[in-house]
DNA sequence: AACCACGGCAACCGCCCATTT
DNA sequence: GAAATGGGCGGTTGCCGTGGT
């Protein structure tokens, strides 16, 4: 069954607004408000437009306190690490950021941060074959030894349970790959982009979120809602705002549960205010601590903290459906090149790397060999 | 001065979901 | 329970300004 047009659309004015326009729907809102219903708006105020296109203005431009451009550094901060934990729901990453739309805040990141990140990934890869190319002539065998020591399940244990940075995978590295022009391509796809988020502050699953009417995880059925592996507690940078920050995911989501944890808010929004426990492992004593929620921060984090540890364990066991531990990363090898040679410099963007705990300029041999030298993670 | 390429942004499109009938 | 309706959202398009040649 086909859907009744909203408009008569032979009849509505389509294209950018004029200021007569604007005057007339801005005046009525302040005096009458919307009306809740924005299809029957224009008629009454004798506008040629789709009640949509209305509300869209409204929402868009016409508000109160709206602001565009001059995005702030801390803004950018926001945008990116709320789009590694929650992908692309710019509704609700607008939510987090006063005077914001979320048209506006798409606008930016697909013009402008999207660039940064991917200009800095071009730019490091220059340089990490450059300073390979001196330390082969050094006669320095890095990759064998990282492929020894990072790839090995023992080593990763063994840095789990020492509690070297237990919250953040490593950066896992594959065997060194003859560069192709099928990774050229990818490298410039919204999709390796979210890929490289994944594997530095979090994980979208395309294939892995949905869930089904038992809240088990449908892993065959591809999703377009991005399911966030890592709470946002990890994500965003400073304590305090925190809690802040999921409660108002809540609130976005629907009614909050009384003990609902204070993770997997994108699962709770997906799944209509119920909490759904998708993408985790069967109960073990991690996922069964989440499940029993707890409302506050500080009685979560381990909680938080053994999750990660259970998730990033399984993925790097290869232990979780639809997901290849390197996928998405292809891009950031080439034949002559390391992980390890890879951070993201000195410019803004670094910043974002360095807040969250990603690994940053000064910090590749953390790596392999002081895992503390990490940003201290959320408690 | 004219042309072209590119980037930014406003607006539209189409789909999904919740609510109403 | 099914159909109709409207709101909301993310993806995409196309216009316009700007800078380079």
């Amino acid at each position: 069954m086909g859907r009744a047009p909203c408009c008569d659309k032979a009849n509505v004015k389509k294209g950018p607004w004029s200021p007569e326009e604007d005057a007339k729907l801005k005046s009525y809102i302040d005096e009458h408000g919307t009306g809740g219903n924005w299809i029957a708006l224009p008629q009454k105020i004798g506008l040629k437009r789709c009640g949509k296109s209305c509300r869209l203005r409204w929402l868009n431009y016409l508000r109160p306190n709206i602001k565009h451009g001059g995005f702030s550094e801390e803004e950018d901060n926001i945008i990116c690490s709320l789009y590694i934990s929650i992908g692309s729901r710019w509704s609700i990453i607008a939510a987090q950021l006063p005077g914001r739309t979320d048209n506006d805040i798409k606008n930016y990141w697909n013009t402008r941060l999207k660039k940064k990140l991917l200009g800095k990934q071009r730019r490091d890869q220059l340089q990490a074959r450059k300073g390979l190319k001196q330390e082969a002539k050094r006669g320095i065998n890095s990759i064998g030894m990282i492929n020894s020591t990072a790839i090995n399940p023992e080593n990763y244990t063994n840095i789990m349970i020492n509690n070297q940075n237990p919250y953040w995978p490593e950066l896992p590295v594959l065997a060194p790959q003859p560069y192709s022009s099928e990774i050229e391509q990818r490298r410039d796809s919204h999709a390796s982009i979210r890929k490289l988020l994944i594997k530095l502050g979090g994980r979208f699953s395309n294939n892995g979120g949905d869930i089904n009417n038992n809240n088990q995880p449908i892993h065959d059925a591809p999703s377009t809602h991005p399911h966030h592996l890592f709470p946002i507690e990890s994500i965003i940078p400073t304590s305090g705002t925190t809690t802040t920050i999921t409660q108002q995911l809540y609130e976005l989501s629907g009614d909050m549960p009384s003990s609902a944890p204070p993770v997997f808010a994108d699962q709770f929004a997906q799944g209509g205010g119920q909490y759904a426990m998708t993408d985790y492992a069967p109960a073990s004593s991690s996922s069964q601590m989440l499940l029993q929620g707890q409302s506050s921060t500080s009685t979560t984090t381990n909680s938080l903290a053994d999750h990660h540890q259970l998730e990033v364990e399984r993925v790097y066991n290869n232990d979780v459906p639809g997901v290849q531990v390197l996928d998405g990363l292809e891009f950031l090898y080439d034949g002559n090149s390391t992980s390890t040679t890879y951070c993201w410099g000195d410019d803004q963007m670094n910043s974002f790397v360095s807040d969250y705990g990603i690994l940053s300029a000064g910090q590749e041999s953390c790596l392999l060999s002081d895992s503390s030298s990490f940003p201290d993670q959320p408690q």
